[in-house]
RNA sequence: GGGAGCUUAGCUCAGUUGGUUCAGCGCAUCUGCCUUACAAGCAGAGGGUCGGGGGUUCGAAUCCCUCAGCUCCCACCA
């Protein structure tokens, strides 16, 4: 057989994956096995494989493939996220680019065009996973938006509403007034250093007074939507003002001057205008205080009639601002105007300056439902690793809020709510039903509005108070809610509108867990209940709760948080046992990998240069679970030359000829070995068992390189000597080759979870198999506990080679020259078993033990054993003494030092009895060897 | 502003209940080697007193306090 020089991946990881899959390696059905079970975190099904994925998807195909080779019936589930806003927007490019305005579509058009791009580009990814080697179930594949996921979020969003755990409710959100949509937090960008801006502080006069009080702004132009004075309640300065009322400039409003400890005394001039409709905490000042709200903003940002100057209205926000400016100065209203940086937000996409703005959404009250999600990773019922995330997990959980679902998009699961011309709500999972309800509300004559008992209270308040306070202004806002989520434009036959807003993704794919096995088709969800009734599917029963969950710290709260709560809610139990948080990928700057930096190389070109197996090493060489990965190339450089390493291992011993001759020389190699490799089992599966998978790669990479590589195989490497005949190839004996495969294969086991593909390639070129006998599918080797003497001897015999090497190495003497060597010992039988390696591997012509001092030696220590090699180098008396010199210098300081401790009753009194033995141990120990080395120098004086 | 965490060789990080076989791995550096598995390699070496200071203890990188620097999460000043 030859084997190329060096190891090429190109050449066997496609083939390999397509015969996995051939053979269903990777299909799981319910069986008599344990099952162990990972469901993916769905990527956007928008999205291309990067640096992120990589990481995430190695450490899952890490945990799934050891899962497989321990014999559980391994489960990996693969998918998709529907991803609202990231699909929504390419698809709104595609239209672009076609010259198509989605605002001149209607919504089912919109949606056409939308499957139409899923179609197209959607779930590359998928595709991608199978170049890093994914061992996903492909016929488990699932999508957010299938028609019976679809029906899951449905039928939960019903069920919570039943519950009262959904309400509709006013809420401040971020508006695009380019894009005339509601933006989430995460679109809203904020300039590193905010942007500079102006703070104009302006004179309000008090009514029937000619005392004024100065406010100070960054938005003149929200004026005309101001409400209330305020200022803190201790505030010295204002305190005869407290109670009376300010004029609005321009429109002169009497607005009242109220305290709120928000106010802060030293920002401005410590008076703050309120503009309950324009700001979140304005907003929250005039529930607090029964303020009216006065929006005075059109959709698209320029003002309507409410800001009752009717030159402003029409005219966008900003020229507004520059007129109200221009005309408070000229009225002398305007006494400062100062610099000022302001932390403003701009739209992701439009870039353009967010308003704060009011509208209807649906909620999630948190509080009650996320109980025992919060109580579940506090008594570790789910783990979380690191174990560091549970405090940052608590700390969120103690205070969540409200969870907002509603998104002003078309591309998602459609809110099922209805309403009727009288605003009233229906929500039910389908229209039919929606209409019964609306038929049944008709004949009862009510007109109140169905759902809103969910309402919460605070709004509730406002709702009915029916004065001309926040609840009144609840009109004009509505107007404004209307355009926002604008629930009235989608008229159905029956006379019912459903509402226009879709839910938030996460609101889909916190169900995951449970959807992905059908968890709430209609033989096992219980509507009366609202519960799942698990024993009614096969599916859920066997595979829920899934073992673990890897994904990024990012989401902890939106999504791993969220699916805790859905499990408990709806099955009484967690979806997952563990879950392990990895970090961002970053670039040796630590600067997060991004396109527009263009710092994060591409997967898929790594893996073309460094083979699969080599980036899979790269990734997880430095990703310690919890801690960010500095990336860089150079560590897939690594991986691939592991890889090799281990290829060239192979070519090494398939190029040995196999002699039936005996050979005993062997043995102790073989049990070394035998002994390293139990001992190394061992500590992966402690290293597995605390999900340290880093740890577990370096534990196998030393164990590879080292171990097998530098030390095994040169151990039995038949010396060139021994060899004759054999047309040049060196000849080993059947017994040790035979031993060595074995030992090989074993190897490659244990590396098949990080190295899927070289260690099938290699598995089958060992020896002759069938093709269904793949690593991929064998079972993992058991560990017996090793044999510490043995371990411990081989030790010493490396360090002696190791000290022999170095001696070479300092007199310059080549590693093929052999020398002798003699050494003094009280135990020279502890050296019987191995002698014969040390002579091989460090090169002796002689080994022997003896009673006196050698001279002219090159002399060292192990343990407490003198060893001198006779070499052919001029011995430098004053350099050896000095060496010496030292050493005692240092043993004698570290031997008092003992002592010191061992004297110390307090020590021997207080310390353990082991820790003690061990101090005394190491007294005897550094006294023996003090005593060889005063010899040494002796002898050289 | 609230919360969490980090600071160990040039770099990235280990160091699990405090005990000089814990001061380590890997990369990088230096030296010598193209030794017929591998130069994508082999053999060997140097390098830190564990951010500063204080304390607890017989004993601290490991516990406590304090100062300094950094990171992340949440909320955000008109």
């Amino acid at each position: 057989m030859s084997l190329e020089k060096h190891y090429n991946p190109k050449a066997v990881e496609d083939k390999w994956y397509a015969h996995w899959l051939k053979h269903e390696f990777f299909k799981s059905t319910p069986d008599e096995r344990e099952p162990f079970t990972i469901v993916i975190p769905p990527p956007n099904v928008t999205g291309v494989l990067h640096m992120g994925h990589m990481l995430n998807n190695t450490l899952q195909d890490v945990l799934i493939r050891k899962a497989r080779l321990e014999g559980k019936n391994a489960c990996w589930v693969p998918g998709t996220d529907h991803a609202s806003i990231a699909t929504e927007a390419k698809v709104v490019q595609m239209l672009r680019e076609r010259k198509i305005k989605k605002s001149e579509l209607a919504r089912d058009e919109f949606l056409n065009y939308a499957w139409e791009w899923k179609a197209k580009y959607g779930g590359i990814i998928l595709q991608q996973l199978k170049k890093i080697g994914a061992s996903v179930d492909w016929e488990r594949e699932h999508f957010t938006m299938d028609e019976a996921y679809h029906k899951a979020v449905i039928r939960v969003f019903v069920d919570l509403h039943k519950k009262g755990f959904i309400y509709r409710g006013l809420r401040m959100i971020n508006w695009d007034c380019e894009a005339q949509t509601a933006l989430s937090n995460e679109e809203v960008i904020y300039a590193e250093n905010g942007e500079k801006s102006f703070l104009y502080h302006f004179k309000y006069r008090i009514q029937d007074t000619d005392e004024h009080i100065i406010i100070a702004t960054q938005r003149p132009e929200t004026i005309m939507g101001d409400t209330a004075v305020a200022v803190n309640p201790n505030d010295e300065r204002y305190k005869h003002l407290i109670g009376k009322m300010a004029l609005v400039p321009m429109i002169n409003r009497p607005v009242p001057i109220i305290t709120d400890n928000y106010v802060e005394k030293e920002f401005g001039t410590g008076c703050l205008k309120v503009t309950p409709a324009h700001d979140q905490n304005d907003y929250d000042i005039g529930v607090r205080h029964n303020l009216p709200v006065i929006d005075t903003l059109n959709p698209d940002g320029t003002l309507n009639e409410l800001c009752e100057i009717p030159e402003y209205v029409g005219l966008d926000r900003f020229k507004v601002r520059k007129l109200v400016v221009e005309r408070l100065r000229e009225e002398n209203i305007l006494v400062k105007e100062e610099d000022f940086v302001t932390r403003i937000g701009r739209s992701e996409r439009t870039n353009s300056v967010i308003e704060p703005r009011l509208s209807m959404q649906w909620f999630i009250r948190m509080k009650e439902i996320s109980k025992r999600a919060l109580e579940a990773v506090e008594n570790d019922e789910v783990k979380l690793h690191p174990e560091k995330f549970k405090n940052t997990y608590r700390h969120w959980m103690e205070n969540v809020r409200d969870w907002c679902i509603s998104r002003q998009l078309w591309w998602g699961q459609r809110i099922p709510a209805w309403y009727d011309e009288a605003g009233n709500v229906y929500v039910a999972e389908t229209e039919a039903e929606a209409f019964e309800q609306f038929n049944k509300n008709v004949h009862r004559g009510k007109s109140t509005v169905h759902g809103q008992q969910s309402t919460d209270d605070r709004r509730q308040t406002a709702n009915d108070s029916g004065k001309s306070t926040v609840g009144s202004g609840l009109s004009a806002i509505g107007k404004a809610a209307s355009v926002a989520s604008s629930p009235l434009s989608g008229e159905t036959e029956r006379g019912l509108y459903q509402d226009t807003d879709v839910l938030d993704t996460w609101a889909s794919s916190w169900l995951w867990p449970i959807a992905v096995f059908d968890g709430f088709n209609d033989r096992c969800f219980d509507k009366e209940k609202g519960k799942i009734n698990k024993a009614a599917n096969p599916e859920l029963n066997y595979y829920y709760p899934t073992q673990i969950l890897i994904t990024a710290p990012e989401i902890l709260f939106f999504w791993v948080a969220r699916m805790m709560i859905a499990g408990y809610e709806y099955l009484d139990e967690k979806p997952f046992s563990d879950v392990y948080l990895h970090g961002i990928v970053r670039d040796k700057q630590r600067r997060k990998m991004s396109k527009s930096l263009g710092n994060s190389p591409d997967p898929l070109d790594l893996i073309d240069k460094y083979g699969a197996d080599g980036v899979r090493i790269g990734m997880l060489l430095s990703s310690p679970a919890g801690n960010d990965l500095l990336f860089d190339e150079k560590l897939c450089e690594q991986g691939r030359n592991f890889c090799n390493k281990i290829w060239n291992a192979l070519r090494l011993v398939k190029g040995w000829n196999i002699s039936d001759e005996k050979n005993e020389a062997n043995t102790p190699a073989i049990l070394w070995f035998e002994n390293r490799l139990n001992q190394v089992i061992f500590q992966l599966e402690n290293s597995y068992a605390d999900y340290r998978i880093s740890e577990a790669l370096h534990t196998l990479y030393n164990l590879i390189w080292d171990d097998f590589c530098s030390w095994y195989l040169e151990m039995i490497k038949p010396a060139p000597s021994n060899s004759p005949e054999g047309g040049g190839r060196l000849a080993l004996d059947s017994h040790t080759y035979n031993v060595t495969i074995d030992f090989f294969e074993k190897l490659m086991q244990l590396a098949h979870p990080f190295v899927p593909f070289i260690s099938e390639e290699i598995w089958h070129t060992l020896k002759e198999r069938n093709e269904k006998d793949c690593i991929t599918v064998s079972r993992y080797p058991q560990s017996e506990s090793p044999n510490e003497n043995i371990l411990k001897q081989a030790e010493t015999a490396k360090e002696i080679i190791s000290r022999v090497r170095e001696v070479r190495a300092q007199a310059g003497i080549s590693p093929n020259e052999a020398v002798a060597m003699c050494a003094i010992t009280n135990n020279a039988a502890a050296y019987d078993f191995f002698k014969p390696l040390v002579t091989k591997l460090a090169n002796l012509s002689a080994f022997d033990f003896v009673t006196e001092e050698a001279d002219n030696a090159k002399t060292f220590l192990v343990g407490t054993d003198k060893f001198f090699l006779h070499i052919q180098t001029e011995i430098n008396p004053e350099e050896e003494r000095k060496k010496l010199t030292d050493e005692i210098n240092y043993l004698r300081g570290f031997i008092q030092s003992v002592q010191k401790k061992l004297g110390n009753e307090r020590f021997v009194a207080g310390a353990p009895a082991e820790v003690v033995e061990k101090e005394k141990q190491k007294l005897s120990d550094g006294e023996m060897k003090l005593k060889a080395l005063e010899e040494s120098l002796e002898k050289l004086n």
